[in-house]
RNA sequence: GGGCAGCUAGCUCAGUUGGUUAGAGCACCUCGUUUACACCGAGGGGGUCAGAGGUUCGAAUCCUCUGCUGCCCACCA
């Protein structure tokens, strides 16, 4: 026999059971196999883990991550999969860069860049990345993440950049990859491009402009930002539109506007122009405005850039303005329409500023030189296993992205995301995945230089594209070759992840074994940036869906619904969750509660709650301990003697069927919440108790706590590792045990409702004691009048006198009511206790008044339903059966009551 | 402007194809040192299921409209 300790102490355990794990070496799950842990006929089970940026540390939100795709490893691993769960981190360029950039700007360095040149600040950046990434390891380790480390992967490493190399030579040769001059979205403060969905919106007021070029301009227009008007290069009007459609077609020169350029204004004609809108006709800024750009593109206007990369003004806007930045440039420009009487009304508007995700600036649309992935175009997919996509077959982009989600290969949770999914490919238009930056994936691009120095021949001014560091200029075998500045986008990358971390372009094992991965689990805020991006990648490369399931978790939110933020204080950092509580209690907190693509709201005292729970489950443990002279793992289904036995099995077995079931069907937070009600519900607060007075019941408690220990396992495997090793001895391990599976029970039924019918007796003696105030200390004579259910009641008598804290209990086939007790009615049971001065019998009979009336109100209920003809005739006949059973029922319990009264 | 969620007990949320007197956890109230656990036990109060119509024998559940709340998308200058 041995006994635990009377509190779980998470602290004094989890680090060594941690180790005790990976020194086991099965998160790998090639010693899985090895050691014949996996079963055959299961088959694989891979996942990868969403990598986190290396940015800084994890966040609750990670957290909550770990804990739902940890769940899920360990439940398939224990049910005998050969279960792949693989880590890695993100380098995530620009967040990086910029993260660091600010570090030295605090150090007092004021261009970092400038001072340091790319080399050295690249070292730096690579030294904060590596302390990040041991941060985050570490921190996935506290919270008992199952993952492989010895797959562990960085999306800028080595085996990632050459498969990198690779799809983007791909891309080029299928044509999908190409360099041109294009209005992007560029952040002026990160000196870079950025993508469309990394741009965010964000609701701010500003000042419309209303104005007119010239005095001689016919027509006035509204703007909030008039500096751009130096660029205009036309005004589009509705042609439907009467006050300005003779002018279609007319040009104008504006002479030295706003003191600056010369512009030359076409008027054109747009369908989409609103004419009730501001004054009907709109100001066409080729240059910078993505709108513009378009009309641009259909009208041959020319695109005249008068804003550059350093948010200033160019050449193009006139001497006056060069070299100013934005904000003056648009103050001078509106001084000069007030000096010259142009502007004809200021009035603030709401509107949108375009920003950037990453450090919040304004983006400056602009047009610009840049490497684009075609979406649209048309292309040959040679290997498909896509279905309705033939090996040969003509596609694009859009079209896999848009087929694998429609034909139901890949499965979105919660399917209404797969809506969100579909409008975002629709209005999805070229990625543009050059950067600025310097740290992220050189873009394997060479550009030979011979030709400045006349030794080169026609078509040196190609790019070299190559997946090796290419020495010589095919065209004129020039040496001097220069590579492409610039990185490729974050995501580009990325969207290799679940084949690049198993070896791609490498024809391995891995690949062979665990792609398509069976799940992704990730934030339904990183669809379009990660997930979309991920099945344009991989149907792309490989002609297969990168994954079969998406689940999509939400965001964790403070107790109030607010996001949680330094500057708001809100911040719960699950390190300190995890030395507080436990990282069993902290994981509960985050799966518990929790449905598919809801936002979860967490508080302290939630996770303190779970501590609780992860207590009570110890003690469960100790209890069974001091009872059981000799824990077996053996586990064969031992003799069920009472009726509570057979309860308790016959629920166990419910409870692993539903259990399973649930995971199986993403609804962890059901599954956990199914399991408590059984640990604390049933098992410690009846079984536990009744064990106590029937005794001897070693085997089946040493085979009900197995059972749980592994049914509770995936939620929280410290605990109940813990246990398992005090239990079984320390050489066991938990973590690799065979889920349960459901043994045959029969007379389920039976056995539920006799049990039913015991533990209402003893409850409906409780609540008369706490009803009349009776003390607990003084015992209760009883008598029964059991009718048909006299053996039972009988068998179960030292249940109920111990359990309902009586002194005396006579089981009769029928008995009258005394005078001098109360009684309550269960089905044809009666239960009479005896109160000869203890209490106040009015009270009894006035409670007994009110439930006599209720009762009556629920009989009426169900007469008149049963009366309705229309009811009877279109109801189905269980229904009914199910109305007039309860209807007998009532009336039997209502009589009794009758009488007692 | 378009779309998607949500609105159920004081709080956080369940409620699977319409059919129990609508549930759980926390909080609250009463009682309790019964040797697994006070990080506990026993009992209890508390809801016109946002509002209004409709379909149906029957609606928290399906339909329509309205009202809030949150999120996503979008070139209305």
């Amino acid at each position: 026999m041995k006994e635990l300790p009377k509190a779980y102490e998470p602290q004094k355990y989890e680090d060594n059971i941690y180790k005790h794990w990976e020194d086991s070496g099965f998160f790998n799950p090639d010693n899985c196999e090895k050691a014949g842990l996996v079963d055959v006929a299961k088959g694989n089970f891979s996942m990868v883990l969403p990598p986190p940026n290396v940015t800084g540390t994890l966040h609750i939100g990670h957290a909550s991550m770990l804990a739902i795709e940890d769940l899920v490893t360990r439940y398939k691993r224990m049910q005998g999969f050969k279960t792949l769960w693989l880590p890695g981190t993100d380098h995530a360029a620009i967040a990086t860069q910029t993260k660091v950039e600010k570090l030295f700007i605090e150090k007092g360095i004021k261009d970092p860049k400038k001072e340091l040149g790319r080399d050295k600040f690249l070292v730096e950046v690579e030294k904060f990345a590596q302390e990040s990434h041991d941060t985050i390891v570490n921190q996935c380790k506290k919270m008992g993440s199952s993952m492989d480390w010895s797959r562990e992967a960085y999306t800028l490493d080595d085996a990632r950049n050459l498969a990198v190399r690779h799809v983007f030579k791909k891309m080029y040769d299928d044509g999908l990859i190409y360099r041109g001059y294009r209005l992007v979205n560029w952040c002026p403060r990160c000196k870079s491009t950025l993508a469309d969905d990394e741009v965010e919106h964000k609701e701010q007021i500003a000042k419309l402009y209303t104005f007119k070029y010239s005095k001689d301009f016919p027509i006035s227009i509204a703007t909030t930002r008039p500096e751009t008007k130096l660029g205009d290069a036309a005004v589009a009007v509705n042609p439907n539109d009467e006050r300005y459609s003779k002018y279609i077609g007319q040009e104008f020169l504006i002479k030295n506007f706003g003191g600056g350029a010369d512009l030359k204004i076409k008027i054109i004609g747009e369908e989409n122009v609103d004419v009730k809108f501001g004054t009907g006709a709109v100001g066409v800024t080729p240059a910078h405005s993505a709108a513009d750009y378009e009309m641009a593109q259909k009208n041959n206007l020319p695109i005249i850039k008068i804003i550059d990369e350093n948010g200033q003004m160019t050449k193009e806007a006139g001497e006056k303005y060069f070299g100013k930045p934005v904000k003056v440039a648009r103050a001078e420009v509106v001084e000069w329409l007030k000096e010259n009487n142009l502007l004809e009304k200021e009035e603030e508007t709401p509107n949108n500023l375009s920003i950037c995700y990453r450090c919040g600036y304004a983006i400056e649309p602009l047009p610009s030189q840049q490497w684009f992935v075609d979406v649209n175009r048309k292309f040959i997919l040679p290997n498909s296993s896509i279905d309705g996509i033939k090996s040969g077959d003509q596609v694009t982009l859009k079209k896999l992205m848009q087929q694998v989600v429609n034909n139901k290969q890949i499965e979105i949770i919660p399917d209404r995301f797969e809506k969100t999914y579909f409008h975002w490919i629709d209005n999805l238009r070229d990625w543009c995945i050059s950067r600025q930056i310097w740290y992220g994936h050189r873009v394997p691009v060479w550009y030979c230089h011979g030709l400045d120095k006349g030794v080169c021949l026609p078509g040196c001014e190609k790019p070299i594209v190559s997946v090796e560091v290419p020495t010589k200029c095919p065209n004129c075998s020039s040496v001097d070759l220069v590579q492409d500045s610039d990185t490729l986008d974050t995501w580009f990358s990325a969207g290799l992840w679940t084949f690049s971390t198993l070896g791609w372009p490498n024809k391995t094992m891995d690949l062979k074994n665990f792609h398509p991965t069976s799940l992704l689990e990730t934030g339904y805020d990183i669809l379009f940036f990660w997930v979309a991006r991920m099945i344009l990648m991989t149907t792309y490369t490989l002609g297969q869906i990168p994954f079969e399931k998406v689940y999509l978790h939400g965001l964790v939110r403070d107790e109030k619904g607010r996001k949680m933020s330094k500057s708001l204080g809100n911040v719960i950092n699950p390190l300190d969750t995890i030395s507080q509580f436990g990282a069993d209690a902290t994981r509960l907190s985050l799966l518990l509660g929790n449905t598919p693509g809801n936002d979860l709201k967490l508080s302290e005292e939630k996770v303190e709650g779970f501590r609780n729970f992860t207590n009570k489950l110890w003690n469960i443990s100790r209890f069974v301990l001091l009872n059981i002279p000799e824990p077996k793992l053996d586990t064969k289904l031992p003799e069920l003697k009472t009726l509570s036995d057979k309860w308790i099995i016959s629920n166990l077995n419910k409870v692993i069927l539903d259990a399973s079931t649930m995971i199986e069907n993403y609804q962890f937070s059901a599954a956990g919440e199914r399991l408590r009600e059984f640990t604390w519900g049933d098992l410690a607060d009846w079984y536990l108790e009744i064990a106590k007075v029937e005794g001897s019941k070693d085997e089946i408690l040493n085979y009900i706590l197995n059972n749980i220990l592994k049914l509770w396992h995936p939620f929280m495997p410290f605990v109940t590792e813990q246990i398992w090793s005090e239990v079984y001895g320390a050489d066991k391990i938990l973590m690799v045990e065979k889920w349960p599976s459901v043994a045959v029970s029969n007379g389920g039924d039976k056995t539920l409702s006799d049990f039913e019918t015991i533990k209402k007796i003893i409850t409906g003696i409780r609540v008369l004691r706490a009803d009349n105030k009776i003390e607990p200390v003084l015992k209760l004579d009883v008598v029964i009048s059991a009718g048909t259910k006299l053996d039972l009641i009988k068998e179960n008598s030292e249940v109920i006198k111990t359990l309902a804290r009586l002194e005396s209990l006579e089981i009769l086939e029928k008995a009258q009511k005394s005078q001098t007790s109360a009684g309550f009615v269960e089905g044809d049971i009666e239960v009479f206790v005896e109160l000869t001065g203890v209490i106040d019998l009015d009270k009894e009979k006035e409670r007994l008044q009110k439930e006599f009336e209720s009762l009556t109100k629920f009989i009426n209920g169900i007469e008149n339903k049963l009366a309705n003809e229309d009811f009877v005739k279109n109801a189905p006949a269980a229904v009914i059966e199910k109305e007039r059973q309860k209807l007998t029922e009532a009336q039997i319990k209502l009589d009794k009551i009758e009488s007692q009264l």
